[in-house]
DNA sequence: CTGCCATATAACTAACTAGATAATTATTTC
DNA sequence: GAAATAATTATCTAGTTAGTTATATGGCAG
């Protein structure tokens, strides 16, 4: 049965089909900037996330998104300004969920918990940001240094974990003298860390612990963390 | 006063001395395969902790070390395998000085802080290593699997960890019931997270975090969290 | 002193990669 | 339906970079 095989050899060049022609099948118009432009940040957010800005290639995310490179300079000017437009859109994203958790109007100690719970979930569905984040400061923050639109997200979150605190307080539910901001860092390196350094942390232990299992145990253990730290008694 | 300026145009390129001359001069060797290796995995260590693996450059670590880049390929070989040398060397001395620790030796209560507070002075001093193992991380830890040495160091750090929370809960000044493997986790993330991210939450706070005082008292929050966590009551 | 070889140097190259050029085609506008 | 415009393609290029080749020399064994 040779057939088969000789027809790798004599078909003529299977072009995969364009992003384009798959719209053009599905009555989508051909040309669509929108997409184009989406299909880009898709593909380029999990370059940069697996191989960082300097690992990343242009080629690969052309392809990967079905677009010719000369669309990712014609929409985005460059590799930076590429990288840069990930940045801001996973970056703006967190922080914009974070701001619509609305702690405020939550009983302080259940708003406390709602915050842990929150950024170990996030980290669990996004885990580019991780890989984003974790590239952006072995680079010192340059690009998120450079960002207008992300140097103006200057979170006030802080704030509204110092009025949970006072809120607390002024209940007893709630130790007193608590700095918000070192308890913001401690409620998001918690869950960070495990995600951020799962690969090192499974060989070091010769365990996969990423495993659905391992994550549950994991948020638990983070709420317990917080929660006995704030816990008044 | 034209002389100045233009000895700049007239005088024979200045070369820096090299290592070797410094050396003839000092009356020590000048030709020394310890020196130059050391010199090489010094300049390596900072370049790929400041760019990554791909970021970093050959002749970038070569220029640094005073040494010439064919020397590099001479002692390691190739950029993946200095990079894999570098890792081997900063890795394994943590690992070491953890191990050196002797944690089970001490009060339980005692003993965890101990390791509270070895972990973020070891950050403290040692940050380069924070930057290998985030980049390391990016890649899916691919060069911590490859490594022989580094795969058979599996700390058995957890389990000293298990001997002093029974030892704790024994003499009833632990709580009951803590998992090991993620209160080593925990220690870690508090101390980690701090130093990795603090580019990024520098600029999303808009104030140093990383100054002095700062981190003085990052460093009593992280005995804080953990210390309340651990304790009976 | 001399011959050897580990250590070191400088100059080169092949491959890669970000970005540019220029021509082409779909869609919109009037 | 023709002209204008926006989107897309294939191909080229200049600069960079990991790794190599060829050559030189300091220091030590004998």
């Amino acid at each position: 049965m040779v057939v088969a095989t000789t027809s790798k050899l004599t078909a003529p060049k299977l072009k995969k089909p364009s992003l384009a022609a798959k719209a053009k099948a599905r009555l989508e118009p051909v040309r669509d900037a929108e997409r184009t432009q989406q299909a880009l940040l898709t593909a380029a957010e999990a370059e940069f996330a697996s191989k960082g800005l300097a690992g990343a290639r242009v080629d690969v995310i052309a392809e990967q998104a079905d677009a010719n490179k000369r669309m990712l300079y014609y929409y985005f000017g460059s590799k930076e300004d590429l990288y840069l437009a990930v940045l801001e859109r996973a970056y703006g994203a967190m922080r914009e969920t974070e701001r619509n958790l609305n702690l405020a109007d939550l009983e302080p100690l259940e708003a406390i918990k709602t915050l842990v719970e929150f950024k170990f979930d996030y980290y669990t569905a996004h885990q580019s940001i991780i890989s984003l984040l974790a590239g952006e400061n072995l680079s010192g923050a340059a690009f998120l240094k450079r960002s207008r639109k992300l140097r103006e997200m200057q979170t006030s979150l802080v704030d509204v974990i110092r009025r949970v605190l006072a809120a607390g307080e002024g209940k007893g539910v709630i130790r007193k003298g608590l700095d918000p901001l070192n308890l913001y860092l401690s409620i998001s390196a918690l869950g960070y860390f495990y995600f951020s350094n799962a690969a090192t942390l499974s060989v070091a232990f010769g365990r996969q612990l990423l495993s659905e299992e391992e994550r549950n145990q994991r948020r638990e253990h983070c709420i317990d963390v917080i929660m006995s730290y704030v816990t008044a008694r």
